[in-house]
DNA sequence: GTGTCGTTACTCGGATACCCTATGTCCGAGTGTCGAAGG
DNA sequence: CCTTCGACACTCGGACATAGGGTATCCGAGTAACGACAC
């Protein structure tokens, strides 16, 4: 998986606290991280429709929806892309009695066991949201929010 | 994910059918594979302890333990590495009043969070052995073993 | 004082290099097998 | 017929190329803010 989801996650609960358009450089500085691609990221989490992108002066990223509405699979996907990690290429195809034409993936069992798994996977990143994650991090230490708005805004 | 993982799954279940020791040759003959490419794959499983090799004539690979002892997660370990897909790489140590020398590895909520989602995922992986997989495909297939039996002794 | 306009600086967005890992290929070391020769 | 020996063929094992994607960087298009000017 890309180092940027870790970046992205990070971003995304920052602007939850931040609550205005924050500029890239300003996001990469908390951590020093290299901005430019750091906004790569950022562009594909807007066109994944989870951030908004505002020019200008005063300009920035921020958060589309309600932080309880984003949850951490929509960020994921958004970076790494809809399909899954295992790709079953139907390889039955081309075995002894294999119908060269037909997709094996929903019936071979091994596609569909490293299916199940992944989607335990995703099960568990979708019924995580930005809320949750920002409120379990204010738990360990109840003035980061504070510090980061400090930081974004200074 | 890597797609030796998925050869490497394939050939694990016709080895459990097959019995005894099939060269690396007959079993890429099977789906088309290039021998030698499978052939580094089968030899990340010895390193695991999954398969054992057995060379000169009448030599190749064998599982090392009963079909039902080995789970899917030890195959995919074997070949992707131990390593979760989510690296935390504590960004937040330079972040605002953060500690350069901790590891927060353990404290992230997002850190935690992902690592969650992986677990459930090894979880099911470590639930399916090949037995498991081998019983399903012959209940979709009947006589799968045997056409397999039939092609890797042919 | 107020409205308007031009300049300016700031931001995103996409186009452009680089590097590492997954992928693919090759040849040598080791070993069991087979056959022939000798007793 | 049985034993022994030697050559052979087969297999794994690791070392050697290649390509694609993640990583990193830069520059141009667009826009809002700000200040100056005219009314």
């Amino acid at each position: 998986m890309g180092r940027g989801v870790e970046w992205a996650l990070h971003c995304c609960v920052n602007l939850a606290w931040a609550g205005s358009p924050v500029p890239t450089v300003r996001l990469a500085g908390l951590y020093g991280l290299p901005a430019a691609y750091l906004n790569k990221q950022l562009q594909a989490l807007v066109r994944a429709g989870v951030l908004v992108s505002v020019p200008g002066p005063r300009g920035g990223f921020a958060l589309e929806r309600d932080p309880s509405q984003v949850t951490l699979l929509d960020v994921v996907v958004a970076l790494e892309g809809p399909e899954d990690a295992f790709r079953c290429t139907s390889i039955l195809a081309a075995g002894p009695d294999g119908d060269p034409a037909r997709d094996y993936a929903d019936s071979c069992a091994i596609s569909l066991s490293m299916r199940g798994a992944e989607l335990a996977w995703r099960r568990e990143l979708a019924a995580r949201s930005l809320a949750d994650v920002a409120t379990d991090a204010l738990r360990y230490s109840p003035d980061a929010a504070d510090r980061v708005r400090n930081a974004l805004t200074s």
